[in-house]
DNA sequence: AAACGGAAGGAAAACGATTGCCCTGACGCT
DNA sequence: AGCGTCAGGGCAATCGTTTTCCTTCCGTTT
């Protein structure tokens, strides 16, 4: 912040308390103040403040401290309509804004913000009627690219065709292979939960996970099995299909011990049913993981951290992902536009509940 | 979507084939187009399109389905420059988005969005210098109004002085006393805690809480032994301040079990320590609520549904938070700002945990 | 029949920033 | 001395909408 000013025309008081705040602005300063400040014509005083031009270094600062001194921003509608874009990009979750679209968001901006572009967040709710509404007021509001995320990975209908900008989806994937998806590699993440199971001697392994009707839960399911048999195993007991709940958790629990006592590990679908599994499990009188190895998936710090022990789980990288479908927009927009499904490959964190030597 | 155009000379085939998503575009129609295709002036479309102006009905007719036929949308930087609004908030979250900064969102969404005002979201992640980056970024983009959330809802120094635009603080609250404000009524939610208790019949009542430092758990805390003497009740412990989670309240658990062995409720400060304390609890051979009920607060529902029995919380509508913001907002914008602090009241809501005759 | 008034719509000036083009000196070279 | 060159900076068009005047034209009134 520069010192008080001199012959400053619009009232405009700085700051001048060594504050990192803004100081008083009554009204945004336009260019031509700065220019009028500094002595020049609006046109030069653009090309000081963007590096262009050709300009003698003393003229560019003087403008600089003008604009500096004026608080100048420049208005951001102007530079849009002469320059055809917006730096903006616009997220639509289809899904209510959650659990899974918050990661996704910050890798988003994180991608974006480094660029300078700010983001557009537009929750749909689930709802084709607003989703399609959202969709013309980001279009109006001239967005350069588009990023499209949801709850289920789930392949659904393209949001629009032949858009002006380009979409790219994320988390979720889209029915059109020509579209740009960016999706967890689920059946990767399954089977290194699976493998790092028998990697710490379990052999009579079980799989509980969410409704079959689910997208996730078969595909993750059938990563599991497959996991298995290329170890020559059979599962301990057929796949348990339930719900996303500690409570189905808690009843595949009765279920396995009633059906296949034997079993020393359970792969779980979400971290919420391993959850329930582990303390239905206790209740029973098994020790996890002495008796009983437990991984889950989602790597949700509440339910790993709550549950005792802490649970071993798969992290898909929501914030990667988010982050490279960001990337994948700014691309596009630069020329490169990106085709097909990319899946990203997930990690798996392990804690207690799959310790060799529990603590 | 009208049949196939006619005479269309801009390029742009319509979906056709009953879709509901938006045809190809191959570039966003201005509304000179829109114009021409009517055969009227851009100022006549103009005043069709937004209902101004003294025009025939069938002309305006004539207008409105030539902007269909093309796609037109409003080029919102266009509209804006002209304007001078954005008809755009933006919402600087000043810790990361998280599972209190999510509901505040929605709300506030909600609120703009019915009317047609969007919202620019920021990250600061709890630093200054982002925050400070992000300020400057929206006041260039021009936005309309500020909305500053964060996760806790202890006051703070105020983001910036004499801003040009009106700047409402959700959740969280400004130092200044003259900045507008909206906030839970966290000491009204704690009474109505006690006060429920205390309906349910039990009088040996503690309290367990977050760290001492933060600004909600002494606001709980004082409040709860306010309603305590108030029924002429001293607490069944001294106030047990630890962190919000549940390892805290299992620990807590201990602690109450060894010192205050008559205790018949336990109201927490959140529902982690609740759900924590619960698991102890009945580890320890006590029966939740039977033996001991208890009340958590944020009413969060992976925590309460998680929790066995179900846990009664508090709610602080965090929504209404975040739609109230919005709403002031608004009013702001239209010339008639709010100043100072509103504290909104939250909720009870009772579940297993605090019955009278457990199921 | 002349004058007036209202309805309908066109023309053009904003809004603020950018940018290509042009003008003006000053300097160097022959 | 005269011409060419180039640095430095001003001018004006441009982006797409809105809005404020105007201009027309037609019907009505006296």
């Amino acid at each position: 912040m520069q010192g008080c000013q001199g012959k400053v025309t619009v009232v405009r008081s700085a700051a001048g308390n060594g504050e990192e705040t803004l100081g008083a602005i009554d009204r945004a300063a336009t260019i031509s103040e700065v220019a009028a400040l500094a002595g020049v014509s609006p046109g030069t005083a653009s090309k000081a403040l963007n590096g262009r031009g050709a300009l003698r270094p003393e003229t560019r600062r003087r403008v600089q401290e003008a604009a500096e001194q004026l608080g100048f921003v420049a208005n951001a509608a102007a530079r849009s309509l002469q320059a055809g874009r917006t730096y903006t990009v616009g997220m639509i979750t289809t899904d209510s804004i959650g659990r899974f679209s918050i990661p996704l968001l910050i890798g988003a901006e994180d991608a974006l913000g480094a660029g300078q572009v700010s983001v557009f967040l537009c929750d749909a709710r689930d709802d084709p009627i607003r989703e399609q509404y959202y969709l013309r007021t980001l279009l109006g509001r001239q967005v350069d690219g588009i990023i499209v995320t949801g709850r289920r990975t789930q392949a659904r209908p393209p949001i629009g065709r032949s858009l002006p900008v380009p979409v790219v989806y994320a988390f979720i994937s889209s029915a059109d292979p020509a579209d740009c998806s960016v999706v967890p590699d689920e059946a990767d993440g399954a089977r290194r939960a699976v493998e790092h199971l028998l990697a710490v001697g379990r052999r009579r392994i079980a799989h509980v996970t969410g409704p079959e009707h689910h997208h996730s839960a078969t595909v993750r399911a059938a990563a599991a099995m497959g996991a298995l048999s290329a170890a020559g195993l059979e599962p301990a007991a057929p796949v348990l299909f339930g719900e996303w709940s500690e409570g189905w958790g808690r009843q595949a629990a009765g279920i396995l011990l009633s059906t296949a006592a034997e079993v020393d590990a359970v792969f779980c679908g979400s971290d919420q049913i391993a959850r329930g599994l582990a303390e239905a499990l206790q209740e029973a009188g098994r020790r996890v993981p002495a008796d009983v190895a437990l991984v889950g998936f989602d790597n949700w710090d509440v339910m790993v951290d709550g549950c005792r022990p802490a649970l071993t789980s798969i992290d898909m990288d929501l914030e990667g992902i988010g982050r490279t479908a960001a990337e994948l927009v700014l691309a596009a927009i630069n020329g490169e536009p990106a085709h097909g499904r990319r899946a990203l490959p997930g990690r798996l964190v392990p804690r207690a509940s799959t310790a060799v030597h529990p603590a």
